[in-house]
DNA sequence: GTTGAGCGTT
């Protein structure tokens, strides 16, 4: 199983392909899914990331949390479990 | 505008 990268406050602008253009140097990206509304398809804000090794997710976490992206302050960190 | 579905929806 990958790690899985919970990205936040991110602009409702972003998209999944700028998404994994920032974390893709880091390492290798398995998969990167923006959140949207279920019904109405507007974006929530957020998304995840998710990349092979461990090592170098932490450091894309490291590198990206709190930077600037599309002019919006983003958060990045390790996802919860979806459910338990 | 902050942690992923679903179904009826903001």
């Amino acid at each position: 199983m990958a790690v899985q990268i919970y990205v936040g406050n991110l602009n409702y602008r972003m998209t999944e392909d700028a998404l994994k253009e920032l974390f893709d140097p880091f390492g290798e990206v398995v998969s990167v899914k923006i959140i949207k509304d279920r019904m109405t398809a507007r974006s929530k804000g957020f998304g995840f990331v998710e990349m092979t090794e461990k090592e170098e997710a932490d450091k894309a976490i490291q590198e990206l949390n709190g930077s600037d992206v599309e002019g919006r302050n983003i958060k990045v960190n390790v996802a919860r479990p979806r459910s338990e």
